[in-house]
RNA sequence: UCCCCAGUAGCUCAGUCGGCAGAGCAGGUGGCUGUUAACCACCGUGUCCGUGGUUCGAGUCCGCGCUGGGGAGCCA
């Protein structure tokens, strides 16, 4: 007999006659003739009551069953005459898999987060973590969804590269040079020796290649591993992450914005619709106002506002921000905050960014001082996603690589792709962290991934 | 990298003015009960983060360090 998942079981309409179930314990109740053990086998959030009848040969063993026990179980299911589920099982026999140690580090009671970091191993064995891992999950099976249905390619871009300049945070250097002892030219390490003939490092992105795809297939995406070796020390920062990189040909700046949008609802309302219990955890523990705020995203259009007119709605606020605010001034978390907790209450899209501030990649406009970048900024965690149209035109690209110093030999490759068929194309980057964190509530970065790396820290 | 806060039992935390180290939960034993973080009684638990100093005396005050957390910068 193939086992039933306990998700299975509970969404059943009617009893079945018979089940096995295999789970672990979270904890057990003894009655007079019989004792409760309560079920969880991750299928789901709830777990599954089981009734073990004193009869039951080695009833004396199932009395030592201590929380975090795996078990078999093989029973009929009837109708709970208890409050707080509808169905439980009575169980035929149960198998002990395996008793777990009475110092099993996680108890039937609230443990802060920080302490489940410290057991990041076991951490996903408790209501909230399961749930928060189940819905990654889920997000990033919508996420594949969201693009299939639309015919993008999925394009699976380097995770290794020798591009060195791209200017989104620090790298991580790989290497497989002998760091005691490097091979030297002038006092200097060699890297013609190094295993690629030059230096390579970790993605930190994979749009330029992305783009080269777009350009061929049309419509594509990347979804994969990010690394940034910033020395970052926030609730929002990993040094290994996953991003989501669509990029479109013959796309303009607003088509990429009605996409984002589009994205981001998508991604909301399909977690609104398929992980309903998992999010109700997270409504009632971890943010009161979860439904309203994905209720908002879901219903109402994003604000659409130009950064000069973000500077202006800023210099009018009569708030006193630390950092000044004036055309040409990056926006910084209290900005970005004020725009959408406080003068919106709602998302907003930012673009048309002056050009001092963003990446030689993005098109210049008309007013040759902005650039046609947009920042999709949300209540609570600030910018989830951050586009550009791209910039097309070879004399312009080339001008623009210089003046910002990235190096014109070393993208040969990225600049080709403008001498041949060169076309308008726009595309953008979504956070999945960052996304799990917007639609669970959670507010530290380290809890919604299962093992977190940040600097200093790379246990498990 | 900068600013702020914290570190006491397995976990969550209290510890007053510098004067014998505490509670709840978890664990153990017994009892009770179709129970729901079950309940009741009893029992055990310490490098008070480390280090140096002030003091008759430091968990408590001061210096340095480590670890964790919050915020900023940078960004997704």
């Amino acid at each position: 007999m193939k086992r039933n998942k306990i998700k299975t079981i509970l969404s059943s309409e009617a009893a079945r006659p018979s089940v096995l179930l295999k789970g672990w314990v979270r904890t057990r109740r003894d009655a007079k003739t019989f004792s409760f053990i309560e079920i969880n086998d991750g299928s789901c959030l709830n777990n599954i009551q089981v009734i073990a009848d004193d009869q039951l040969e080695n009833y004396e063993q199932i009395k030592k069953l201590s929380t975090g026990s795996a078990v078999s179980v093989t029973g009929t299911m009837h109708d709970s005459p208890g409050k707080g589920q509808q169905w439980e099982i009575h169980a035929i026999k149960i198998e002990i898999i395996h008793i777990a140690q009475d110092d099993y580090p996680l108890q039937k009671k609230r443990h802060t987060d920080e302490f489940l970091r410290t057991i990041s191993h076991l951490r996903p064995r408790t209501n909230k973590y399961g749930a928060a891992f189940r819905l990654r999950s889920r997000l990033c099976f919508a996420i594949h969804q969201f693009f299939q249905d639309r015919g993008f390619t999925y394009v699976h871009t380097p995770i290794l590269t020798g591009s060195d300049c791209e200017g989104a945070g620090e790298l991580f250097q790989v290497t497989t040079l002998d760091m005691d002892n490097p091979p030297r030219t002038d006092g200097k390490t060699d890297y013609q020796h190094d295993f690629f003939g030059k230096t390579a490092n970790l993605t930190v992105s994979g749009q330029l290649e992305g783009e080269m795809f777009a350009l061929a297939l049309g419509d594509i995406y990347t979804f994969g591993p990010t690394f940034r070796a910033e020395n970052s020390h926030t609730s929002r920062h990993a040094s290994e992450f996953w991003m989501v990189e669509p990029e479109m040909a013959f796309c303009d700046l607003a088509e990429d914005m009605d996409y984002a949008e589009e994205f981001i609802k998508f991604l909301v309302d399909f977690v609104m619709t398929h992980c309903a219990s998992d999010l109700a955890l997270f409504a009632k523990f971890v943010d009161k106002n979860l439904m309203k705020t994905l209720e908002t995203i879901v219903s109402k259009n994003f604000i659409r506002l130009p950064y000069s007119e973000a500077i202006s709605i800023l210099n009018q606020s009569g708030k006193n921000f630390s950092y000044d605010v004036f055309f040409g001034a990056d926006l910084q978390t209290e900005h970005e905050r004020f725009l959408s907790e406080e003068h919106f209450k709602q998302p907003v899209i930012i673009y048309d960014y002056p050009k001092t501030i963003k990446p030689f990649y993005m098109r210049i406009n008309d007013d040759d001082q902005t650039v046609a970048a947009m920042d999709v900024i949300v209540p609570r965690i600030g910018e989830i996603i951050g586009g550009s149209q791209r910039e097309e035109r070879l004399d312009l690209l080339e001008t623009r690589m210089d003046e910002t110093g990235v190096s014109r030999q070393d993208h040969w490759w990225y600049l080709d792709s403008r001498r041949y068929g060169s076309v308008p194309h726009s595309g953008f980057g979504l956070g999945l962290e960052r996304m799990v964190m917007l639609v669970t509530g959670i507010t530290n970065i380290r809890d919604v991934i299962p093992f977190p790396r940040t600097p200093g820290s790379i246990e498990f």
